[in-house]
DNA sequence: TTCCTAAATCGATGTTTTCGATTTATAAAA
DNA sequence: TTTTATAAATCGAAAACATCGATTTAGGAA
């Protein structure tokens, strides 16, 4: 009725060997299996393979085209098997992550180690907001999240702790402040401030930090480039507040931490829940926990 | 312990429904055999090619990399089952043949010659947009196209030209424009217009024509199906505008083609590159040839 | 919560594959 | 020409397998 592989696999090795009963027997089946199956071939593609002569036979003309695509067909099914072969040995595959900037430093080097230990697979790194994030995540665009999130009470989301980050006021290294140990909400309001725009989960966060020590402060400059921001911060004028983790590559910048209470957070590594994890995925953690450590 | 095509057949379908149930069906099995087939597949492969969410399914990454190796071992077995059924002298066989409404006078004329040659093949025709009846060309839904396309650039597709056909105004013949030998796009303005709407590619075509010729035309009525827009044409009280061949059947309509650069289009027949052709197809391409001359 | 629907699982059934034995056929040897 | 050896086809029985219908499990909707 319909065509198999098995019959393909059959006919193949029977068309190699030129004999039945040799090809049986390599095959581990009995000659009489062979050529019932050999003959079901051929009922179903309405052509014979071979030509039986006497005790010997021979591939017919329609035997040797359809042999060519035979082979094709095997080939092909053998190479998809190869493929998740690979895929499970990490020798293929793509990972796709999802970060909110003050991950960076610790991303960056996870990343490196572990593109250096898989070179095969294929990384996409998306910013964005923790709720863009999140949203992508269910969409299945990324395969895991790294940011500030604790989780949102239910069991759809698996979620790992990385690190924690303290809220701090980023100060270039020549000004009276970025000698300070430590500095409160409420010394912050004489200061001139660049902010993230209201797109940062930190901003957020800082809003609700200062709200809760019941100070009001608003920025000079408000961006929505965190690197913008450090180039600012850099030049001495202004001052800024952000995650000390998302300080680096700014030698002259200190960061100061922020006395309050909540004024730490845990940076988290979240994906989905009962799906299936990729190998990738779960090779990608192992490093991430080493590097954030 | 082996892979077999009915497993490739029953996740290629499932995959494409994302559905067990519905592929089932389709399948003339019932859903408990998709799911142990399928189940078989994943063991063999010993990687999940679905994730089961609760009641729905979606293809993991080792599911979407092995689709494409499913669908083209399917499709290898398919080419050479086809290669002898070419063999047994076009005594057997399908032909699929895509088609815009513009061809349709010569594609019929040649339909007819063709299975009064060969009353054993089977044809079934497909009418659709010229990307419609790309993306099936590309899916191997169709075997050829027929339409105003003049290729893509890339040598993936075949492309033999037809006939040439004028840009025209068709009208009842007791109008008075209906008499004149030729029209301008300028002079099209006051005339009361049916077009087909924006799905039909002679439409685009128009609005490119007037486009360049700086004129604007709006029609009265736009209607997405062009045996209506000739029904009304053929009240007298409407014009419209269509490739001459598309008039046929009505014999009070008469077509003036509307003078302008580039109102001549050349129509094609266009099949993929690269593969092998069936023999129906061969025998089919040399009969629209000689229909279209 | 209850209801609805989709996938997984289970045991029974029917089909298909396989096997071993036998038959048929033919090429080579006597 | 007969005999012998060998290879493919055929046959019936046995094993393996796919399929079914019924049931269970579980998520999503009302």
């Amino acid at each position: 009725m319909f065509m198999e592989l098995r019959q393909l696999r059959y006919f193949v090795r029977a068309a190699e060997m030129q004999n039945f009963t040799n090809a049986a027997a390599r095959l581990y089946v009995t000659q009489s299996t062979l050529s019932q199956q050999i003959k079901q071939l051929e009922d179903t593609l309405n052509a014979p393979l071979f030509d039986r002569l006497g005790k010997r036979i021979r591939l017919t003309e329609a035997g040797s085209l359809f042999l060519e695509y035979a082979r094709k067909t095997l080939r092909d099914a053998e190479e998809g098997a190869q493929l998740l072969q690979d895929l499970n040995g990490l020798r293929t595959g793509r990972l796709s992550v999802g970060a909110t900037y003050g991950i960076t430093a610790v991303l960056v080097k996870a990343i490196a180690d572990f593109s250096r230990q898989y070179p095969a697979i294929k990384i996409t790194v998306v910013y964005g907001s923790t709720n863009d994030l999140l949203q992508q995540l269910y969409d299945f665009n990324i395969d895991c999240m790294l940011s500030f999130f604790s989780g949102n009470g239910d069991d759809t989301l698996a979620v790992h702790p990385l690190f924690s980050a303290n809220l701090s006021l980023i100060a270039h290294q020549s000004t009276d402040v970025a000698r300070q140990k430590k500095i409160t909400p409420a010394q912050l309001s004489d200061l001139p401030l660049v902010l993230p725009s209201r797109d940062f989960s930190v901003r957020d966060y800082f809003d609700q930090v200062t709200r809760m020590a019941d100070v009001d402060i608003q920025p000079v400059i408000e961006v929505n480039d965190i690197n913008a921001i450090l180039q600012l911060a850099n030049t001495g004028a202004w001052h800024t507040i952000l995650m000390d983790t998302s300080l680096f590559s700014f030698p002259a910048l200190k960061a100061v931490p922020l006395q309050s209470t909540h004024s730490r957070r845990k940076a988290t590594m979240v994906h989905l829940n009962n799906i299936y994890q990729k190998k990738a995925l779960q090779a990608f953690q192992h490093g991430l926990m080493r590097s954030a450590r």
